[in-house]
DNA sequence: AATGAATGAGAGTTCATTCAT
DNA sequence: GATGAATGAACTCTCATTCAT
């Protein structure tokens, strides 16, 4: 039935793991098609170039992490909760898409990321720097640039579960609790 | 006797420039020569390969770093001082040495580095966890694992950091210094 | 009934176009196909392959040139006016099938054509030639080899219509005819 | 001591000898490095592309033609000696450069030409023009314009030309000399 | 009969590495 | 010791041809 989107998600699925782990220079396409399971030629019958299929996986999974982000907010809940909402979906992207996040990481602000796929980037921010905006105006949060506090809370994740990555800390339950709670204390008035 | 070493250095100040702004696989080894002002085959009588290139600038930074954190530490001082220490002199590093910090992120665990590497890494950040093992035993500092920690704080630092590469901030003496309170909060009993 | 055939013909006049605007190597099957409105693969079910499909473009047209080179040759005219009825002929070719022209100039004696298409362009030539053989008996054109005149003749047409093409001259009914009287006094005896 | 220009000369003269005898299209880089005994990459230091390297032997050999036409030109002989002037330069150049002309021939007003390829030949042309138009009118050749008489009198020596090339004539003296006086009544007044 | 998605061999081109100078 | 021209393996990408539909 949808065998054209077969093939298509097999190369952005193979592209993915594959970018994630060598990096975009460090991949060469034929091994895409391989881990795909098509011809290299294929890749091409679907993305024009390797720098656009480069920037299909990026906008794909910086798209649906804001999706996951965003799904369900508790509009009406207390900024700690909603802190904790976003701290768990992070979380929770973070562990069923570990490679994706991964990618995303590496890939950031590379040269060869189109200008969609950095609005795409800025509109994922948004709600971030919108909750850290409202929270500091109702002094629930320090006074202090959203883009800061953003930047350290985001920086303390990544750092997280990079040393995950690594095999140098375990993401349990306790663990990403804490780590919530640490970042809280940071940013709360 | 300096002429050896000069050329050496040449290598590898352009080669941290270059892999810092390209990557390891993005950047031609001819024009890491061409930047260093010697001929390709001079590269070659310095390091057996483009590989082992990487790793002697990897190597490089990671231990100048390692020697800058600990100079002139104040073993005497109040943790939060120490603290303050710690930040100050990650703070000085990225100003003085945006292409190295921006260098050690991006090749940091790579596949192409070294064990050599990997243990140099964990030596940097020794001094770390041993002051938040102390803080946390005198209840100054959570009780949580010194990696847990570590992580949140170096983490939150690079995110800053890289928010200041991407000119989403400025990084300010104030901005150092609130995001030093912020971080100092977020590990703290 | 002609569905066979319009589909063949319309190969044919998409092969003819791009063949003679691109060359052989320089034209893509894909595009002959696009430009014919028949899937790529329909082109293989009437030619077996890229260079048969080049054959028969250049079979068809060279057998078409030397069919209105004869047509309603006048037989019993003088020689000259004889002469003027190839010359017009040829005008006439290449004026309603400027593209056949090129393709045929342009694919000239390539190694990929088969025996047959030499041997077609053979054919064309007998009738002038014997036109040359006979005129040089009767004394009416000058006592030199038909190949040698020949030649002559049709590369100063060619030359003509080349200059014609590249917009450096306009082949107007009196440049044609002026250009046709040199020829005349090129070869008359 | 030329070691550099012999490795160009190479490519270029193998280069020549390819794309005279197959078409760009039809000629493969690394065929061309083989038959001039270098590495496919030793191309691309001498030329930046397969697009550079033809218009490089365009221009070589065109600008050639150009040279041997106007070496020793009779500034100050008759109309019809320096009209065997030029058939001679141009026979000697097609006896002694017939791979030169084919390729010439071959490549003439292809779309990778580059401008200064299409500027060398209008220069090239320029003395025959010259030749044609105070010829005209000091009315020893026709009253028609230069390109037209240039058009027929160049077409018919690429015509006898092919004509050889394809065994179908033996270009002796006498055979060229004939060639010469008819061409020469076609176009005198 | 007709299709066009899929393919893999081969195209043009780059680059890590070597070696004669 | 230093060089940079030379290389060929491997890169990205194209296309003649096939075959399941």
């Amino acid at each position: 039935m949808s065998d054209k989107h077969d093939k298509r998600d097999a190369i952005l699925d193979a592209a993915l793991e594959l970018f994630a782990e060598r990096g975009f220079h460090g991949t060469a396409v034929p091994l895409v098609a391989e881990k795909a399971n098509v011809g290299a030629g294929t890749i091409y019958r679907y993305f024009p170039s390797k720098e656009s299929l480069v920037n299909a996986v990026y906008l794909k999974w910086k798209t649906e992490l804001g999706r996951v982000m965003m799904e369900d907010f508790p509009f009406h809940a207390s900024p700690r909760e909603q802190f904790h909402f976003f701290w768990q979906k992070c979380a929770v992207f973070a562990a069923e898409n570990p490679l994706a996040l991964k990618f995303l990481e590496l890939h950031h602000h590379q040269t060869y990321l189109s200008d969609e796929c950095r609005k795409a980037e800025e509109q994922v921010l948004e709600p971030a720097f919108l909750f850290l905006t409202q929270t500091a105006q109702a002094k629930i949060t320090k006074a202090l640039p959203p883009v800061l506090l953003g930047a350290l809370v985001y920086g303390a994740f990544i750092g997280l579960v990079k040393a995950s990555w690594e095999g140098r800390i375990e993401l349990t339950r306790e663990t990403l609790d804490a780590a919530e709670q640490c970042c809280w204390e940071a940013i709360r008035a």
